[in-house]
DNA sequence: AGTTGCAATGAGATCGATCTCAACAATAAG
DNA sequence: CTTATTGTTGAGATCGATCTCATTGCAACT
């Protein structure tokens, strides 16, 4: 039999028996690296394309150590911004060649410790992880990895050494803060996002994710800097869960001396204010002002359209491949942090009390 | 040398030498298949645990001939149902201990090529494809794909004997314009999205990819059998820019007898419908009532909310899911088309004429 | 004691491609 | 005519795990 089993691919055995050379002598022809015959080659590829050979990268893999592979966990999941990241990562990946092998796992931490774990037995050559949280990362320390090179997307974990990829979303806030003031709001909330937390609060948790812990920081201190005194009952905590933000909403401004402006510090948050409001039948930019996070494709089409925070996710993602890449391409180079500046997209949310 | 080149991953040659046992031994010990001393078993799993054996899954699946890995090629991007649906195959291929290798090729017929060229040389058990175009699909016949299967997603293609996975499109459009009509209106305009088409245009394009193309039988059979005649105005073929719909959905308000309502063909087409009409200072469920597709994050949050036809994202993902996996485990079985029924969300944005 | 049966293990082939090294032929130089 | 050089090729090892098959040791039975 020239060829092995019926259905199975043709080897390079096969098409070294079929163009009458040897398997090295087919795989320098293929492969292009080192001396051939001219003749011998074109023979070669003659016969590669007749019996249409495709090449099993796995074995090329196997002998290489290196599969141009690279994994991609992402843990939070239902949000634009992350779905842009994943195709802004695969995208990037694709231009340099490389393909990604994908896991969002919806935060549950469980999972991904397993997905790192078949990553690493699937032979990928580096991670990109957006995780869950900060605490309990260990296992994405070097020895876990079995020093294979990471990058966090929008997440940042200086402690480990761990390289990063992030926006700064310290600036962002207090660039929306300011924006506020600047159009004569000083009573100005916050609704903050926090993973596996079921109801709402007005206690900050410990161990936000520095994304969001960012958004925090930068709003306390821009209201620090402007001579704010805060009403605790403007800023709440919640989970994710549509009800659960609903409600951190409800508190707000149910409160006795209910701030005048928002800022949702992501894009679910923002469609809870919008529901919210309209439930109450408050106008946005009129009976309540609000900047969001994320420049989602439906924010600048809403009515009043959404001023916001829009983060540069593409050039994140691209710029985490990169990361990703140089530590592989060198191994022993110093793991990088790269921050990238947010823009604020001023639409017309925020109603200009000044003029009033 | 106990362990090989430093840095290198321990093999399980080394947990054999560190064990004392043979790798027949250890692999039998480690994967659990054959007959192992039950001290034997223990003494090699303590040694894997010791050196932080990782199995490699490239050398297994070598042997094995199969990968426990999926391609999803995604060709059309920037919609968040496709978003959704690329979340979708990935999870519930994860559920079934698949791994999703991902490209999105952005349209471009060439990428789809070398993606499908790439994924088999990587070994793929098989393919979701959710191709750009319905033409020049023979890259995906049986002989290019080596045998692999494939199931499509959101398309359909009867004639090579394909799988496909699809949401019923053309009832989809029926209850749309049944809805319209139960409100009083007789004048439903359709703005239909189509690749690879620059400006916009009246005249029905050939080469409409199978969803879309479905949505406008289904527009054009509804009407008929509610005996309305159609102004050919009122139809309009547009590219997928921006621009190109903004100016296809203008066309169509600037026809001498406009329609009261139009049915948009996807999200897009939806966004568009919003914009052009925000800027004409139209308002939406009572100077112009709109249906759209796909049951975005913010339709239900728009002012008024807006009335879609929803697909079944998630339950087709999971369907190809299990379809493909289907045609791997059982390659001689014929390959199946799925059709998942589509729910029109009614919510505000179709005036009721009748009560006017 | 001799034979059979079974449990446990190891030696070696195998998957498909690559890479090292040696072999060989043809040609050039001495 | 011998030796060195260059160009071209093939044999065989290798990557890491799995699987077949043969071997060993020990207990049980006649």
């Amino acid at each position: 039999m020239t060829q092995s089993a019926k259905g199975a691919l043709p080897t390079i055995t096969d098409v070294a028996n079929h163009a009458g050379v040897s398997r090295a002598t087919t795989s320098r022809a293929l492969s292009n690296y080192g001396v051939v015959n001219a003749a011998t080659r074109a023979r070669v590829l003659e016969s590669a394309a007749e019996l249409g050979y495709v090449p099993n990268v796995l074995a090329r893999s196997m002998r290489a150590g290196s599969t141009h592979t690279l994994g991609l966990i992402i843990a939070e999941v239902g949000l634009s911004v992350f779905d842009l990241a994943m195709r802004s990562v695969i995208e990037s990946a694709r231009l340099e060649d490389y393909q990604v092998l994908v896991t969002n796992t919806n935060e549950d931490l469980r999972a991904e410790r397993t997905s790192v774990r078949v990553m690493l037995e699937k032979q990928v050559d580096g991670l990109i992880v957006v995780p869950s949280s900060v605490d309990e990362l260990e296992f994405l320390s070097k020895a876990d990895l079995k020093g294979k090179p990471v990058t966090l997307l929008d997440r940042s974990l200086d402690s480990l050494g761990i390289a990063s990829v992030t926006a700064d979303n310290l600036q962002g806030t207090r660039d929306a803060v300011e924006h506020m003031q600047a159009l004569g709001h000083t009573k100005i909330g916050l609704i903050v996002v926090t993973a596996n937390l079921s109801g709402e609060t007005g206690e900050r948790p410990a161990g936000l994710i520095t994304t969001i812990h960012d958004r925090v920081e930068g709003y306390y201190r821009a209201m620090a800097d402007a001579g704010i005194d805060i009403d605790p009952a403007w800023v709440r905590y919640c989970g994710d869960a549509d009800e659960s933000a609903t409600q951190a909403v409800n508190t707000i401004l149910d409160a006795e001396n209910p701030p005048t402006a928002l800022i949702a510090s992501n894009a679910n948050m923002s469609l809870a204010v919008l529901r919210v409001a309209k439930k109450r039948g408050l106008v946005i930019g009129d009976d309540l002002s609000l900047v969001g996070f994320d420049d989602a494709p439906w924010a600048a089409v809403l009515t009043p359209a959404l001023t916001v925070v829009d983060l540069p996710i593409e050039q994140m993602a691209k710029a985490a491949v990169d990361n990703l890449l140089a530590q592989i391409r060198n191994p022993d180079a110093e793991p990088t942090s790269v921050v990238l500046p947010t823009r604020l997209l001023i639409r017309d949310s925020v109603r200009d009390l000044s003029t009033a």
